[in-house]
DNA sequence: GAACTCTTGTAAACACCGTTCACTGAAACC
DNA sequence: GGTTTCAGTGAACGGTGTTTACAAGAGTTC
């Protein structure tokens, strides 16, 4: 059955360990406190062994990002999964719900993934994950109409890569999108709402408002549902 | 004149290279890079001598906030000055666009102001510098109305709260306010406008676009145009 | 089973960090 | 002139990431 030898069935548990300690550390004790002493610590051993499995502090931390986002990912699917409604709607906004809940439950996380960015260029972690799965359910909706000429013409070129980026996540699902489904302006459309979505989402998390907000979940939901009628979808009784 | 002794001109004197000194090392080699050695280098003196200005690292860097801030309010200042339209809807414009402007061109200090709460409790440096600009110049606009029955009523006791934070602001310009001036529903269209605002430029300043937008600037004007309509003010001719 | 290689871990060291403490020397004060 | 105040020093402590040389065990080969 098990393939892996000894040698690598040893390796692979140290690494789980490795990862675990790290996961522990960052929650409990903020990013600063994932140090490699400090892993090593939990293990039981010494920080330079640590270099047989990472090459460095900064690729461990980015292994810890990848697994962060992992989670969420599984996190998103499961509360996806639980709305049965049938409505796409309704789907759209149990992952915005999601995604916040997710955040706020898990601060350390968020913040780590947010302040460490993969690629200099675009391509946040948490954008993949969210449209990932909102996209292929906002795409899906058939009664929203956008004419192309609402967006700015310096932004179709813009718009045109982010929409071959939305087929190609919706492909993986094994579904095909005409272009007069996954219009511009539909496009342009999302990009606002995640803009929005995450923004406040982040500046929730960061405790950032400009006053004590003691309840902002009421804001939320009042964003989202202007968000919504922004996407094309009709409002949802709650 | 000069009211100071010898000794004290020599404070403030090093006081200030050991700002500008941490300031310089923030811009050109980010925030891991301020560190009381490398101050302490640049002086040309030793790292202990620092305590005698600063009680710690973390109170260097709280000072550091202050002088970012203080700057940014400045230049804001400034630019809203620069405008001599005498609209308000262009006047709150111009502030936006000031505040977006200065984080694109100051990425490590937004992200050191940014990533540093004050209080744990809200508060927010930029908020308060920015709502202290563009609070009066939006509650001076007469021909908005916003009843107050728009927004959930989960979150009056938030909003009279930040009501107060506004009118003090406004107060500190000399102006009082009546309720029917600065109602709730424009609070809650303030607070909304704030996100969106905050929220784009953070993204935008972080590199956290979903996909590699070549040109933010009309996807920020075009949100611009929603915001302030949404908060009472005509749409105007750019 | 012996010899060899590959892998995992250690210990010591380096350069850096924030911070503390005892101490010096000069300016300020009386 | 004697005393106090204070900016600055040098050494030290414990912490960090990282490199290096080395040991010891597991796996492989003959």
């Amino acid at each position: 059955m098990t393939e892996a030898t000894r040698r690598e069935r040893l390796r692979a548990e140290t690494e789980r360990e490795i990862r675990q300690a790290a996961r522990t550390l960052l929650v409990e004790s903020g990013r600063d406190a994932v140090t490699l002493r400090a892993i090593a610590r939990k293990l039981g051993i010494t920080a330079p062994a640590l270099y047989r499995y990472y090459d460095s502090h900064d690729a461990l931390l980015r292994q810890l990002c990848d697994d962060i986002c992992a989670d969420m990912a599984a996190a998103l699917h499961t509360d996806l999964a639980a709305d049965t409604s049938g409505q796409v709607g309704c789907k759209v906004r149990a992952v915005c719900h999601a995604f916040r809940r997710w955040a706020l439950a898990h601060p350390q996380e968020f913040a780590l993934v947010f302040a460490s960015p993969r690629d200099p260029l675009g391509a946040d972690q948490f954008g993949s994950v969210f449209l990932q799965l909102a996209g292929p359910l906002i795409a899906s909706n058939e009664d929203a109409h956008h004419v192309e000429e609402e967006v700015p013409s310096v932004l179709h070129e813009d718009l045109v890569r982010f929409q071959q980026v939305l087929r190609d996540a919706v492909a993986e699902h094994g579904v095909t999108l005409a272009d007069e489904v996954l219009n511009l302006g539909k496009i342009y459309h999302v990009v606002q709402s995640w803009v929005r979505l995450y923004g406040h989402v982040a500046l929730e998390v960061f405790g950032r408002f400009p006053f004590a907000v003691s309840n902002p979940e009421p804001m939320f939901d009042s964003m989202l549902d202007q968000m919504l009628s922004d996407i094309g979808f009709a409002q949802v009784e709650q």
